[in-house]
Parts: structure tokens; C-alpha cells; sequence
DNA sequence: CCTACGTCGATTGTCGACATTCGACAGACG
DNA sequence: CGTCTGTCGAATGTCGACAATCGACGTAGG
């Protein structure tokens, strides 16, 4: 039985919690749950056919990743988004990822800068098919990649939180009538300066890519939220 | 009734699990919950005197919070701490720390520098008075002020999680015999740095003094974790 | 008509009991 | 004697029911 050679997919057995956060998460993030809905416990726990301790211990989880907003006595409701919470968002995401492209070009590890490669070209290949949906996942996964190729593990924590709620934004305005390509390649001076360990240089375009990113999303914000504000 | 004047305190009525959760930590913070020590849920539930609902929601908030370690069906550890743990907490920190000082420079608002230095004094005294305790407290105060003065709430939540641990890794090794009014002193050119508005100069002093404090840390933790590792 | 109080309903908070999981020990088998 | 298997116990996971809380509505009083 010892040093089997055929590996077995392990077994998971997830406690219930887990399952219903993975779905609520997977909801807030999609945009199922829009930010305002109010998630009340006895109605989630009853279409979700599990009982209330294993749904608020999710809820409890998902209240301080900061997805969802908790006040006692009065309820759940999904986190409402403001501009300022937009601009705190990409503002840290820029600290991180900057971080994470320091510790990567210091500890310069072999073969990293392969599989940032490796995403650039899966992420052009889907550009070039016009897959929006494959598009934004491969970027996402660039970026995390990014992260976890720093090999720090409480940035990685650090990381998910914002992650997760960029993804949310992402959702809430898929950006249409982009040209794909164009943001495939933005990432590859990226790559070619982490190659490169010129440390400002990819500290410097990693800020600006970003940055863009941020300022568009904000721009599109301003449109959605109407008229609220002087 | 309206706009009385007298302002009376607002009374609180905290749900149970936040009691449960502010005196867990506080005992793992404080070190008299020590890394490795098990956290039984009936056992710990009927010390608190409350059912294991509320104890099992503080459990969770303080596992994700990286306090504790959860693990299904096997239960709940204090987090033990390894050296590149602490590495990766004091770089991190410095990244925040760093990134709060660049902000607060940056929206430059009025007597937030006046803040600090009251901070500064009041340290002093209790340097001189040789009041390690209370030196601590006050230099912790600092550090979540400059958090604060930086207006960015995404950045104060990271900054919770990253703050306790250290106050958790301080406790564990409670700096003796160290020149209190030399700790004190050293804020000082940081608070200069940020009203003169130099923004360069401030991070740099930022970065040095984190890292001092953390390099002290490992070099006492090296002799701490005694005959482990090469 | 307006204000202030009391009551009600809906929702969250808490509890004790039961079900499930998993490591460890002990015993049977080769 | 070593290995495998079955059982047991202690802990976590889950559940349904009850208690506490708070806003909102309706009503009595001025």
C-alpha cells in the first residue's frame, strides 16, 4: 500500500460552512447579490437547505473579508461600494502588487518569470478569439500568480481580501469594447522587467497598469452612480 | 429632548461572541493564550460561562484574523509563530506603514502633525519615568495614528490584522532592558520628516525604523525557538 | 393635527442536544 | 512478532427551538 504510483485525487470533505461561503462568495463576486440586498438569515439558511449556525459562520467569514456589512440586531446586507471605497481599493492593490514585484526581482527565483510567460500568452491566444470571459480570468490569475510568486504567504492573505473585492467591481461593470488584445499586451513590459530585475522599471509599470486600470474603473463608476454627490 | 447638551455616553450592548472575541484576544495578544495551545470549544465555552454558538463565531473572526488556526474537525490552535512568519510580518508592516506616511503626506491636512508629536510626548515622559508598559502602549499608538491620519479605511482594516500580531510576537518577548528614551527620540525625525513634508526622507526613516524593530525581534527569536532548524 | 407612548412583528442572538468525524487504542489474524 | 482491522472516545459540526433586540406601525392624549 506504500508509494502507490497511481496518485488518488484526495477526498475533500469540506465542513457545510465552507460549501455555503463558496457559494455566497461566488454570488457577491458574480454580482448575483447586488450590493444593498439584504441577506437574511432564516431565508438564505431555508434555500440553501442548511440550518442557521453553518450560514452564519459564513456570513460571519464574508463580514471580515469586508464583502458584506453586519450590524447587530439589524441584519447582512452586501457591502455598498462608494467611490472613495473604489479609489482605497486600487490605491492598495497598487502597494501590494508593487511589494510583491520587489520581493519576486530580490529573491529571483529560477524559472518564475516562465509562468508569468506562460499567462501572457494564454491571456493573447483568448484575446485573439475575442474571449472576454477567458480574458479576465487569465488576468486575474496573472496578477494572483504574481502574488504568490513573491512567496510571502501573509501577503498572499493580504491579497485576497482585495483580490476578491476587485473581482466584485470587475463584475459589477464588465468592461465591453475593450480591445483585448491591447490588454494582453499590456503585461508583458511587465514581465520582460521582472526578466530584467530592474526593480524601478517594473515597480514603475506595474503602478501605471494599475493605475489605469483603477482610474477606468472609477470613470464608469461615476456614470452608474448617477447623480448622487455635488 | 433634542440637542441636549450634556452628551451622555453611549451605552453599548455588544453581541456575546464580540465580548468572547475581545478577551480571546486579548489572551492570545497578551500571551497568556501561547502559540500551540488548544482551543477546546466545550471546555473554553463553559469557562466563559456562554454556549459554544457565540465562542464557535469568535473562534472563526480570530482564525481569519490569523490568530488561530482552524482545522475541521481537529480544532483550534494558537498560531505558532516561526521566524519567516515574523520576517513576513515586519516587512509587511513596513509596506503599510511606509504607504501611510506617503498618503498622509500627500493630502497634508492640517495639525495632524500635532497628533503625533503629542504622541511624542507622551512617550517621553513615560520613558523617563521608565514606565515600559506604558512606553509600549504609547508607541503602539503611534503606529496605528499614522494608520489612521491616512484617511484610507481599507488600509486601517489591513493594518488591524498585521498590528496584533505584532503585539502578540511583542508580548511573547517583552522588550527589557532597552534605552527607553532612545526609543522615544527615535520617532522624532519621522515626525519632522512628514511636516517638512519630505516625503522620501520620511519613508526612508519609516523603512528603518520597522525594520530595526523587527530585525530585533528575529534576533531574539532565534534564541528563543532554542535547537530547531540548521 | 401633531407629538409621544405602547405594542407588534420580523430578525438576529443564544442555547442545549444530537449527529458526524477522526485519531488512537486494543485485539485478531497471518 | 508485525500488520491490519474494528471499536471507542473525545472533539467538532449541525440542527431546531427559544430568548432578546430593535424599527415600525398604530393609537391615545394634548
Amino acid at each position: 500500500m506504500k508509494n502507490r504510483k497511481t496518485a488518488l485525487q484526495h477526498i475533500e470533505n469540506p465542513p457545510l460552512r465552507e460549501r455555503v461561503l463558496d457559494v455566497l462568495r461566488e454570488a457577491i463576486i458574480n454580482g448575483d447579490l447586488k450590493p444593498g440586498d439584504a441577506l437574511r438569515e432564516t431565508e438564505l439558511s431555508e434555500s440553501l437547505g442548511v440550518s442557521r449556525a453553518p450560514l452564519r459562520e459564513a456570513l460571519q467569514i464574508l463580514s471580515t473579508e469586508g464583502l458584506v456589512e453586519t450590524v447587530p440586531y439589524h441584519g447582512t446586507t452586501v457591502r455598498v461600494l462608494t467611490k472613495t471605497d473604489i479609489e482605497e481599493l486600487y490605491s492598495l492593490r497598487s502597494v501590494l502588487e508593487t511589494f510583491a514585484v520587489r520581493q519576486i526581482i530580490a529573491r529571483n527565483p529560477p524559472d518564475h518569470v516562465q509562468v508569468l510567460y506562460g499567462c501572457f500568452h494564454e491571456m493573447l491566444a483568448a484575446a485573439e478569439n475575442n474571449d472576454l470571459k477567458s480574458v479576465n480570468q487569465i488576468d486575474r490569475n496573472f496578477h494572483t500568480t504574481l502574488i504568490e510568486l513573491s512567496g510571502h504567504s501573509l501577503l498572499q492573505t493580504s491579497w485576497n481580501v482585495v483580490s476578491m473585492r476587485v473581482r466584485q467591481v470587475m463584475a459589477l461593470l464588465n468592461r465591453r469594447n475593450s480591445n483585448l488584445t491591447q490588454i494582453a499586451y499590456n503585461h508583458l513590459p511587465i514581465i520582460q522587467a521582472i526578466e530584467a530585475t530592474h526593480e524601478q522599471e517594473a515597480v514603475r509599470l506595474i503602478e501605471k497598469h494599475v493605475a489605469a486600470s483603477g482610474e477606468l474603473i472609477v470613470e464608469r463608476w461615476q456614470v452608474m452612480d448617477g447623480a448622487n454627490g455635488t
